[in-house]
DNA sequence: ACGGGCAGTGGAAGCGCTTACAGCCCAGAG
DNA sequence: CTCTGGGCTGTAAGCGCTTCCACTGCCCGT
């Protein structure tokens, strides 16, 4: 039974294609009438405008795209939820595209360039000369846990305070050998390793080079069997599924946590709460990060000029157990 | 800077639009020297086809759409990788909705049946009558975890025998008194429960009736209160999520797990492995199922005759602590 | 009674592409 | 030296919709 088009509908209702157009998109006048016979034929023949044609002659897909490494960890998939969320409120429906271990990245991206009006991209996701060039394209683009890069808007969430409070904490709590799991040039990342070296610095410790390994649990697993292996007082991992890594590596070595050895992650996953011990970490705004940038490519694509400007979300530092803070708390509320 | 058309390469290498079409699709003969200038134009002009333009003339969208509830749980987020990779390798785009807490879905499913080839959708995420209504459009579509509809293709994993393995292995344990958490009257949930009502039976136990509650930590929290009050000797829940809830239920009511009270989930989400006590859970393979989807949907739009036939994947018992098996059990792999 | 204005409608030109079909030209066969 | 058959290319007809523009009556004011 294939779709019924506008032409039928016309011959069934005995107007003209343009007036059942303007009956279905209530745009120009119609008599009561008219819109009557056409709603009747549209409601008989069941039919729906053809998107493809729809957007063709609108000449814009009502689409947004998202480029992401992957899913498996709950870091992105808070993010697109709340990214694809806002976006169909602004009517308009989501593609989405993981890089994660995949050939030819840069056609398939293009590919999704071709489907959307606006896309958002993962800081470190895509190689800077393909950003470049998407850009140059003209299409309406914005950054996610990135800095914006000229031609575009970008929203990330605060990394520098969050990892000078979490450092001072650990201070505080009198550690002095500190060890980085999960290393990263650029990004998210970086940033916070930035800002805890300057802060060991301003206390007199020197900073250890962060060890680099994959955002995952076994990733964290294999840098902890390193780490470990020096007796650090701290370990501060990138992110909580490397925390918890590294917590499993702890285990096997028969250190405990945190009396042994103090464990940090970053993101505050639902696993982080869930952990024994449970895991200190800092919160990030996901959903909101996901939100957010929906609605900055939504105004871009309204044809807002981009400004280059990065937004930065605030977080939190969530204090549990895994550091050595040996306060309980009440049971958390989500 | 907008997009140049295939009008404007054509002008340019001075051919017509036909053989700039032929050319860059590899259809038809083209002659080395027109294939060069072409190409030289195409460079030139930066020029990608438009992909409506493409689409509207091959009367397909070469994009797949995929509807959830929700993407905060691993779970649908592992499925929703596994898809988008196979569909990916199949050359198309995927476009996703998630319904969860949502108004209008029915309308926005429709505008989203209209930009893809074809749907997949997760069992009790639409009502029957739209589920009906899309099928008799002559959508391509297949079920997820959920049984075929008339129309359709479906894949979902093993549930009675997995349940009842469970159950036979918590009877064998010495557990008399059951109680399950988190009720549903459909899909792989009711499954289940359904199994281990039977297994019960046939041990000489009376089914409890399952407690609704959402497939959340905070449903199982609140779920676990009410139902820990009777104090039975386990409580199996309907995924891991709902059974950490459990167990920070019985912690809050100061019951050890497993020592006063067993539990058990299912799915082998990530937190299940690192929770204190570990869960025993079904593991499910969930990127094989969007795997899976992916490629019934393909065969679907490729012209295959829906057979409502179920595809049933395997799944597998993981016993850890949290059942009262004290056995310890070396790290596990990835 | 007459002209202006406007509600209501249809015609037709795109939007950017694919592809059936027809035409042209040239080499090789007869 | 014709005739024929390819190889190569262009023309044009869609694909399904939106929208500008022109046109027809009809109501109203004067």
């Amino acid at each position: 039974m294939p779709d019924s088009t506008i032409y039928e509908v016309a011959r069934l209702a005995g107007v003209s294609i343009a007036t059942v157009s303007r009956t279905l998109r209530g745009t120009g006048p119609v008599s009561a009438a008219t819109r009557e016979k056409v709603l009747r034929a549209v409601e008989e023949l069941r039919f729906t405008p053809s998107r493809l044609g729809v957007s063709l002659a609108e000449g814009r897909h009502a689409a947004n795209g998202i480029v992401f490494p992957d899913l498996s960890g709950p870091y992105f998939g808070e993010v697109l939820l709340g990214y694809e969320e806002v976006a169909a409120e602004l009517g308009r429906s989501v593609l989405i595209l993981s890089t994660r271990d995949r050939a030819g990245v840069p056609e398939t991206v293009k590919d999704l360039a071709t489907r959307v009006d606006g896309l958002v991209v993962f800081g470190q996701t895509l190689p800077d000369a393909l950003l470049t060039e998407l850009i140059d394209s003209g299409l309406p683009m914005v950054m996610l846990a990135r800095e914006a890069h000229p031609g575009t808007e970008a929203v990330r969430s605060e990394n520098a305070d969050a990892a000078e409070a979490l450092t001072v904490h650990l201070i505080a709590h009198g550690h002095r050998a500190f060890a980085l799991a999960g290393g990263h040039d650029e990004g998210d990342v970086s940033e916070r390793w930035t800002a805890v070296a300057r802060t060991l610095g301003e206390h007199g410790i020197t900073a250890p080079r962060p060890v680099e390994c994959p955002y995952t649990v076994e990733g964290g697993h294999e840098a902890g069997l390193e780490l470990l292996k020096a007796r650090p007082d701290v370990v501060m991992c990138a992110d909580d599924q490397v925390a918890l890594g590294v917590i499993l590596a702890a285990e096997e070595l028969g250190l405990s946590v945190p009396g042994d050895v103090a464990v940090t992650g970053w993101d505050d996953i639902m696993a982080a709460r869930h952990a024994r011990p449970a895991l200190t970490t800092v919160r990030q705004p996901l959903r909101e990060l996901g939100a957010a940038a929906a609605r900055l490519l939504d105004e871009l694509i309204a044809g807002a000029e981009p400004t280059a400007t990065t937004r930065v979300l605030a977080t939190d530092l969530v204090i549990r157990a895994s550091c050595g803070a040996h306060q309980v708390h009440p049971p958390e509320e989500q």
